[in-house]
DNA sequence: GTACACTCCGTACCATACTACAGAGTCAAG
DNA sequence: CTTGACTCTGTAGTATGGTACGGAGTGTAC
């Protein structure tokens, strides 16, 4: 067995059958080939595809940036340059987020620990955190 | 000067005036108070606030989530037993993702150098190296 | 050979997170 | 003391990313 039907490409990839034909729609899985009654046959490949749309879209992408991560590849259209090119587009995305989200986790962590201490904590103190280097930016006049 | 119009809180904030009200509305900032013509006077802090709120988003957060996020702070209603509780919570998804954005980050370095050695690519490059620990299932059985 | 789960397509509906008015009042620079 | 940019409330509309039918055909296990 090579092929899956959507309903267990769906069940594998924890999404609804809908969704498959949704993604299918938006061009983030290709049409697959059909049966004689029209019934679409994956190949087991699309539960990773689909996995990873999941994935993505936790991290904050959209579906357009996502589309545009998984055409990520050398083909006919795309050369090994325009490719490389893009992709450090995206490794920079990627290095901006991990930034903001050690700095949240610092926060936290910094949260926790004045927690344990029983220390007088801040008015908000996760937002204190994020402030040193949030964009450059450190001070606002009015 | 320590109080700003909301027009001013959204140039630094960069964001539209109604998106300030939008998050009032939805609780993510405070009710701020106001002149006697009902003009809205913002402390400065609101900047940060809805900045943070920004960054949150594109780290995938919700706004619901983000609330959460904020409301971490002892108060008359929150122990601080209580708050270190979800602050480790917290923290644990915040792993996930950084754990998530590091395979993207690396499946995009590795073909930045495949494509720079000029190596033959697989069909969907950022696909397969995410693969290597998505979710703990590694094979799927039709 | 018939239940019953599954699939097809199309359309409509939904939640989230804004965004854009309308109509009226306010502020401040010249 | 006016003019133009700003603010107010309320309501309506939009984009994104699904989710849920309806009505009809298909697959398969007993």
């Amino acid at each position: 067995m090579e092929s899956m039907t959507i309903g267990k490409v769906a069940r594998f990839a924890e999404v609804g059958v809908e969704t498959v034909r949704f993604y299918e729609r938006e061009g983030l899985i290709a049409e697959p080939p059909r049966r004689e009654s029209g019934y679409r046959q994956y190949p087991v490949e699309t539960v990773s595809r689909i996995r990873f749309i999941k994935h993505a879209k936790e991290l904050g992408f959209t579906l357009k940036e996502i589309r545009e991560l998984l055409s990520l590849q050398i083909d006919s259209e795309a050369t090994c340059d325009d490719v490389r090119k893009r992709a450090e587009a995206k490794i920079l995305d990627i290095e901006e987020k991990l930034q903001a989200l050690e700095r949240m986790k610092m926060a936290l962590i910094n949260l926790v620990k004045s927690c344990r201490g029983r220390a007088p904590v801040s008015e908000c103190p996760i937002l204190e955190a994020m402030e040193d280097g949030n964009d450059g930016i450190r001070r606002v006049d009015i």
